[in-house]
DNA sequence: GCCAACGTTGGC
DNA sequence: GCCAACGTTGGC
């Protein structure tokens, strides 16, 4: 089983949302990174751990954990004319991106910022604590997904 | 709202 | 296949 992280902007859907959505379930949709698209579809696997990330906010941090539920299948947002996340080049045939099914697991009591993260020696070689990062699924290791669930105090 | 970092696009 | 221009992300 492997671990990761996934960002996500609260105003756009944030973990209230996903705390909503009937089953707690959504599908990851309107990915449109190739590096993030190639983690959902050769590496998460059902059963994968997920931290759930807000980005964009004050402060960003981490709020939640999901569950991979459903592995990775066409995003059908790229087909659609009528969405933001719409791509020309997209068809049928090759639909380009795709997404994957998460559920939700629990809404933790507090968030972890990123301030506590970049506080936190061990955390040190974190992708998402990496200069510059960008990438809205990034991977993390056993070890440090140990550690942020000793900082929230949610072992 | 600024801007550094990064990804993508498209002309050549 | 290079790379300048442009768009986006996301912390600050």
């Amino acid at each position: 089983m492997a671990y990761w992280l996934i960002k996500s902007e609260p105003d756009a859907y944030g973990i209230d949302h996903l705390e909503n959505e009937q089953n707690q379930i959504t599908h990851w949709d309107g990915i449109r990174n190739y590096q993030a698209r190639n983690i959902m579809r050769d590496e998460m696997k059902v059963g994968d751990k997920i931290f759930f990330y807000h980005s964009n906010c004050k402060p960003p941090g981490i709020v939640g954990m999901v569950e991979v539920v459903k592995e990775a299948y066409p995003d059908h947002t790229a087909l659609d004319p009528k969405s933001k996340y719409f791509d020309p080049k997209a068809s049928e045939d090759n639909p380009r991106w795709c997404m994957v099914d998460v559920k939700l697991i629990k809404k933790f009591k507090r968030k972890l910022s990123l301030d506590d993260m970049r506080n936190e020696p061990s955390l040190a070689g974190m992708q998402l604590l990496r200069r510059g990062n960008r990438l809205s699924i990034t991977p993390v290791t056993e070890d440090q997904w140990n550690t942020i669930l000793e900082m929230l105090g949610e072992v």
